[in-house]
RNA sequence: GCCGGAGUGGCGGAAUUGGUAUACGCGCACGACUCAAAAUCGUGUGGAGCAAUCCUUGAGGGUUCGAGUCCCUCCUCCGGCACCA
């Protein structure tokens, strides 16, 4: 009696099995199998479980590593949990439970969530960022930085979400909104934490060109860090000896177009140069300023405003006097908070000159006359002896000039500003300092690490801008590391970007008490050799990791410049109306409902592999997981049906060269579908042998020898996606093992060949009929033959053929004239 | 505005990189099995036409024996950045 496909009956079985077996374990230095380090990016346990988001990204790297195990590779292929943050916070504070409490539960339902869905995980390895024994090194970590005088405190005027009531990284601030919450965000000046990202600015710039990434991935991450050349002019200030007024400009060239200056309302120069004449006028718009929210700040279509200071500087090239104003289209925090502003080439300018009318000087004819857009070359007039040259000349020429006089210097700015590394919240690892009256800021020693996040009653932020740490007065008050004096601990604590900056590191050595990981696992596993994650980290996580790894390199605590060898980001999976996933609309699909309902997890790998190329934003389509699932019960059934003929049938005396090119053909191309990562096609070619094993069948009975090999064969490509079922056929064979640690079937060009050819016959390029050839036919035969096919002949008969294309084994396109 | 990416049946998507457009799957229709339904199996399925045939890859032009694919001019959608001097 056949047995019915029921995914429920073997995958917990099988999952079961495996575990027990710990057959995902990777081996620290194996000599003989090559390393390979699969990374998908580790989540953070919300409550609501596994999306499909997670289920494509951890499925789709899951068959990776599974092949990559049956080509003879040892694959490292690890999960954790990044579970500091603010949902898990605001969790704790609805349901007074201690966040600790809330991760534990949240991590063991992702886990059993992944383990239903058959991923591979070497669970031996796991990382929790909350984890005390984990963020001890985050906090080692952090201290390196800041012994090498890269972490810094400072008061600067920070994104401040007033909702969530903690400061923000440049990065988490998205169209003036808090990414997280979409609070508008305002400013707020602060002591801050920060990171000095910007040091590296060139090197991950750089790097991008060691490594393998998309370039949709690596253009944006050069756009964000934004790097431009150009020059830092010195004007003077009239009637202020001795105060210079630094810009930045990429356009030197057009210095004696420059009309008027203009600082940032918060350039500290302001309040220097201001006349007494129109100081109240300057600090009204400056308090207007302040009031500002940043995405009133950053509406580009608000008209120009300012006020004059009443102050003059002198162009260093003219010596022209030019009045100082300021607006806030100058931003303080881009170059020196101050430009020179040339109304008749830059659009901005041009606009605050219009409205306020100041003079427009051109400065160059430009190249095509018709083209009034702002920027370009041409030929300079109305500069005094430069005139005549080319703007493009001129620019290094007259940086030139004026760097002999102590006036300019060639820049380089960047839009990459310094990571805000302060968070005025409870749930994360507190930054390791001592705060001294003596002795400044002091790292905590390393015998005194980790500094363990106390036990507190509250959670709630606070809105005095400190963490509520800050009110734990027993953990606060502690002493100097250097005196021994009273000293109080940082309040602050990291944002959840830390503990995911360096995960990857840990997975080598994931237990290891004396040090973040062991140089000597380090060198072995190396880098990530594949790191599949989501296309909104490309400028947080991807670029934190990068610079953190940068920096440790540089301290010699990595043996490789770089983390991760190549990325690649997973397109979004839409509910199936093109929406997106969101719990207020209710449209979130759940995996394990899809599992439960006897689909089988198997089903589900499959179909989230078949949806559309990885990359690729895609609807769900819930329909869809039907013809997957019955793609596997028609396998099933072909299996069950020769086992059974088997039992009685072992006659293997008929042909079987058709079975091994179908066999070989699907060996073929779904092993050239994984190199290329196309999944979508490589399960339609798993769809598509079946269905040929299926014509098969009918003429060469199940039950020998051959099908035997077929289906082992067959049942191996199938393994990566459908690890259950083919764990299950495997065993139901009689194999010996696991079939994930069998070996990858390899396929012989020999059982490609076949003896004719299809053909397609064109004439004057339009398809007329397709022939079948002799493989070992001539182009003079079949050029014979493509001209008398019925359909040619009605096109070709009473026309005179010009030239006949022959493409072997492709086509004849036969080329006609009336 | 700048930087990426994409437009192919009713739907998700294929197309050996310039060589038979619509593979595979969903859906739909018809048939078989069934008292019936579901499941399963089989057949069909881009559009127009009885047919021969014609039309069809966002629009228009070009190169070519031949274009979904290459070039030019547009349009639309998605992602990122955005007063960055």
């Amino acid at each position: 009696m056949m047995k019915r496909y029921n995914p429920k009956d073997i995958e917990p079985k099988w999952q079961q099995q495996w575990s027990d077996s710990n057959l995902y374990q990777a081996v620290d230095f194996d000599k003989k199998r090559p390393k390979f380090v699969m990374l998908t990016e580790f989540p953070y346990p919300s409550g609501d479980g596994l999306h499909l988001g997670h289920v494509r990204e951890y499925t789709l790297g899951d068959i990776i590593a599974r092949h990559k195990r049956m080509t003879g590779h040892n694959v490292l292929y690890p999960m954790g949990w990044d579970a500091f943050g603010l949902p898990t916070e605001n969790y704790a504070i609805k349901m007074k439970v201690p966040p600790q409490q809330v991760t534990k539960n949240n991590v063991a339902n992702f886990q059993e969530q992944m383990v239903s869905l058959g991923l591979s995980f070497d669970w031996s390895r796991t990382v929790n960022t909350t984890d005390p024994s984990y963020y001890k090194w985050t906090q080692w970590l952090f201290l390196q930085f800041f012994k090498a005088g890269l972490a810094y405190q400072d008061e600067i005027a920070i994104n401040w979400c007033p909702k969530c009531k903690t400061g923000l990284a440049n990065e988490e601030v998205v169209n003036g909104k808090h990414e997280r919450c979409d609070t508008p965000v305002e400013k707020k000046t602060l002591q801050q934490w920060v990171l000095k990202i910007t040091d590296y600015a060139d090197r991950l710039i750089r790097g991008l060109e060691t490594v393998d990434y998309p370039s949709r991935i690596a253009d944006q991450q050069i756009n964000w860090i934004g790097r431009s050349k150009g020059a830092e002019l010195d004007f003077k200030v009239e009637g202020h000896e001795g105060e210079y007024l630094k810009v930045f400009t990429t356009r030197p060239d057009t210095l004696w177009g420059v009309t008027f200056m203009v600082l940032a309302p918060e350039h500290p120069l302001v309040d220097i140069i201001t006349s007494s004449a129109q100081r109240i006028d300057v600090d009204e718009y400056k308090k207007l300023t302040q009031s500002k929210t940043e995405i009133e700040r950053q509406n580009t279509d608000r008209e120009k405003t300012g006020v004059f200071t009443g102050a003059y500087a002198i162009n260093p090239s003219s010596n022209e006097k030019v009045p100082i104003w300021i607006a806030d289209y100058v931003l303080s925090g881009y170059g020196t908070g101050a430009i020179m502003a040339v109304p008749a080439h830059d659009e901005r300018d041009f606009e605050f000159a219009s409205k306020f009318s100041l003079p427009i000087v051109d400065v160059y004819k430009k190249d095509s006359p018709a083209d009034n857009n702002f920027g370009g070359e041409g030929d300079v007039i109305n500069s005094g002896m430069y005139d005549g040259m080319r703007t493009s000349d001129l620019r290094e020429r007259i940086v030139d000039d004026l760097q002999q006089k102590g006036l300019a210097k060639e820049r380089i700015n960047y839009k990459l500003r310094d990571w805000i590394f302060s968070r005025q919240h409870y749930w994360g690892e507190p930054i390791p300092i001592i705060h001294c009256p003596d002795h400044g800021a002091v790292p905590v020693p390393d015998d005194q690490l980790p500094v363990v996040l106390p036990e507190v009653d509250h959670y709630e932020p606070t809105d005095t801008g400190e963490s509520p740490l800050a009110e734990v007065s027993e953990w606060v008050n502690t002493t100097c590391p250097t005196c021994d004096k009273p000293a109080k601990r940082e309040t602050d604590t990291m944002p959840n970007w830390a503990g995911s900056s360096w995960y990857y590191l840990r997975y080598f050595d994931a237990n290891n008490d004396t040090a973040f990981a062991d140089m000597e696992k380090l060198k072995y596993w190396g880098e990530v050799d594949l790191y599949l994650g989501g296309m909104e980290h490309t400028t947080l996580h991807l670029l934190y990791s990068r610079f953190w790894h940068q920096f440790f390199y540089n301290q010699g605590l990595v043996p490789t410049p770089e983390p991760y060898k190549a990325r690649r980001g997973q397109g979004i999976v839409l509910a199936t109306d093109g929406s997106k996933m969101s719990k207020s609309k209710g449209n979130v699909v759940n995996p394990n409902e899809i599992i439960d309902q006897g689909y089988g997890a198997d089903a589900v790998r499959m179909s989230i592999a078949f949806l559309a190329p990885y990359d690729q934003t895609t609807p769900w389509n819930s329909e869809g997981i039907a013809g997957t699932y019955r793609f596997l019960q028609r396998y099933w059934t072909l299996v069950q049906e020769h086992i059974d003929a088997s039992k009685v049938n072992l006659d293997d005396s008929v042909d079987q060269v058709a079975l091994k090119r179908v066999t070989h053909k699907a060996i073929k191309r779904i092993s050239e579908d994984l190199h290329g990562m196309n999944f979508n096609t490589a399960v339609a070619a798993l769809m598509e042998a079946v269905n040929e094993l299926y014509k098969q069948k009918i003429e060469l009975p199940l039950g020998s020898p051959a099908w035997t090999e077929t289906i082992v064969a067959f049942t191996k490509l199938l393994a990566p996606y459908a690890p259950h079922i083919a764990e299950e056929i495997w065993n139901q064979l009689g194999q010996p093992g696991s079939i994930h640690n069998s070996e990858w079937p390899v396929h012989e060009d020999k059982y490609l060949a076949e003896e004719t050819t299809r053909m397609a016959v064109q004439v004057n390029g339009k398809f007329r009929e397709e022939i079948v050839v002799d493989k070992s036919a001539q182009e003079s035969e079949i050029l014979a033959q493509a001209k008398s096919a019925d359909k040619v002949q009605a096109h070709i008969a009473g026309k005179s053929i010009v030239r006949e294309i022959y493409v072997p084994g492709r086509l004849v396109n036969i080329v006609v004239r009336d």
